[in-house]
DNA sequence: TTGATCACGTTAATCGGTAAAGCTGTATGA
DNA sequence: TCATACAGCTTTACCGATTAACGTGATCAA
């Protein structure tokens, strides 16, 4: 048990015969120290092998350096990419991350937020889990003055910022683009409506099919959550009620892939016999068979933003006003969501 | 920027007019405190919202409680599900952990240890970079006592524990399979043998050729990147080569998409003109057409078994002896890798 | 009655930094 | 010539916890 203790800034401090704010000013570049001892100090530093420890540090400045993210899920195209940017744009900042992964569980999230408090990080961003419903942890965050970013899934409380994409207009876009190639029949398989997510897609499902003046079968809207089993259930619930849609549009691309192990389970051809378009992909998406056409998440930008957004906060602090930001989305048309007549022809051939 | 000062363990002490230390014992549940001052502790501290100072804790304990852990990479199959069990295993354990993603650059990688270190992690857990050749900053970590265990992608030093999966082995099973199956011009796209995954996979290709009395010609062994451009620009090399093989062993799964995505681009059908196996997968694997076959790499296996030996190693300290695990590999079989035979008659047909 | 033991706390020191204010010697300007 | 300024350090507090060492008063056995 007995480490070999760490070089502390009074060690560099005794070598030079020189008092440890001296070291301590010289290594941060101080003005007050002269060019000489500076150099001299980080000589003996870097010979003594010294390690700050950021530990003293923020508890003496009151500050960490860190912001806290805490995320659903990490095993996930989009998650993982998210996660990939924010440590990107973090790096480039000079700041650093302290991540943490809730596993879609609430008091999990709650717990890390504590913890992520604990640290004191200067700020936190947050992506929700499918079943948070308590605003009261994030009530405190704000309450200690604690910068909150939400992003992707949100919740709406006072003195918090938001990231988001267009949700609503990206299925807008989608839905218009299905009834374009001709589908009238248009079934949704949603998530979890309680969640700004699964309720702006939604939404914009039915705001597509009214502006278009289409009717909606009660039948051909499914809501479950937002992974590969809930597509699975979704399409063999409108599979088996006997009144199977033309076009489906997913909620996620996890439920579409749901989707495509039903369909091809039970013998549905896509997209000729059941076209589809979903919210979301992944970079592997252009390997399937056939690859998804889907409303593009652009979750560099989702990170950048959420981190840009958290920095500035931290800075102006009291001055700061919320904002929530919609990060535009783009259709990517691949094999899926291709106009009825051509899917007409190939069926029959 | 007058951020509300955090409650501090005096603020109760004050209101309950103990000493802080009492209050500081209470909450951690000493035996020293009575039951009915814990109580009442522990009531007035959730009252005034009291949030532990990591800092104040960590720097008078000498501990973080904290396990480090630098990837290459977060937005890859592979790193994802391997990040999400070390964090499920941490949590498990009540270890936090301080994630860090060098982006395959082995500057960025010694800082962020230099960061971790900074951070008084209690252990480290590391993936190296495609790149990383200098041991010293490894060694100066083993120095200061600081555990270490490199997982998966890993590094001769001493003091230091490794957690591997069983590449040679693996390549070798993978590579007898196709043997089996007909095939005798096999190929393998590498990746840099400077690093065991890419060095181990190659041993197990040759051992297992070996074995069987094979020849290999010397066009057929490709080394790059771990990489989909690594796969696509590797096959490409073989093909314009003119000496095409029958079979191709990829050294990653990414590798493997990027043979698929070149194959699709010269009109070469898989597996009915070259047949591929490869080391690693996804989870949408079975999306694809044909779904690779590949050697099962049991991320939530190395993932826990990396925290287990860096939380014992913290635990014995000096009495502990690293030490080396493989993790053992199986082969899936999907709709590659398939008997020679069968190739001939789907082709003929 | 004594002195040991125990239950329950308290005081003092310390972890390794940072911030603010104080001290010295030399140069400068009026 | 003397106050002023400034460069370059040092001294003193303090951040918010933990650990070690040290009281008390009550209880109890001998």
């Amino acid at each position: 048990m007995n480490r070999k203790p760490h070089v502390t800034l009074s060690d560099i401090a005794k070598q030079l015969n020189v008092s440890k704010v001296t070291v301590s000013k010289a290594l941060r570049g101080h003005p007050d120290i002269s060019r000489e001892t500076t150099k001299l100090v980080k000589k003996v530093a870097e010979e003594l092998g010294y390690t700050p420890n950021f530990a003293a540090r923020n508890l003496s400045s009151r500050k960490s350096n860190t912001i806290g993210v805490v995320v659903p899920k990490i095993a996930h195209f989009f998650f993982s990419s998210l996660i990939e940017s924010i440590y990107d744009e973090a790096f480039y900042n000079n700041f650093d991350i302290a991540l943490t992964v809730s596993q879609e569980n609430a008091e999990r999230e709650r717990k890390h937020i504590e913890t992520l408090m604990a640290m004191r990080v200067d700020g936190l961003i947050v992506s929700i889990t499918q079943q948070t419903k308590d605003k009261a942890i994030f009530e405190k965050v704000v309450s200690r003055d604690v910068p909150l970013v939400f992003m992707d899934r949100v919740m709406p409380v006072d003195g918090t910022s938001q990231v988001t994409v267009d949700d609503r207009g990206g299925a807008i876009k989608a839905i218009e683009l299905a009834i374009d190639n001709g589908y009238t029949k248009i079934a949704h398989i949603g998530g979890f409506t309680e969640i700004n997510i699964g309720k702006r897609r939604y939404e914009g499902y039915l705001e597509a099919m009214k502006r278009r003046g289409l009717e909606i079968d009660p039948d051909w809207v499914v809501h479950g959550g937002f992974g590969e089993d809930d597509g699975y259930s979704g399409f063999m619930q409108l599979y088996k009620s006997g009144r199977m849609p033309e076009f489906i549009f997913a909620v996620t691309y996890p439920v579409a892939l749901g989707v495509y192990a039903a369909a091809a389970e039970v013998g549905v051809k896509i997209p000729d016999d059941l076209d589809i378009i979903c919210f979301g992909s992944a970079g592997i998406n252009k390997f399937l068979k056939p690859a998804l056409s889907y409303v593009d998440q652009p979750t560099a930008t989702l990170g950048k933003v959420a981190v840009d957004l958290i920095i500035e906060h931290i800075g102006e602090s009291d001055e700061f006003l919320p904002k929530h930001i919609e990060v535009p989305t783009d259709l990517v048309i691949r094999d899926t969501c291709v106009p009825k007549k051509s899917r007409v022809i190939t069926s029959v051939k």
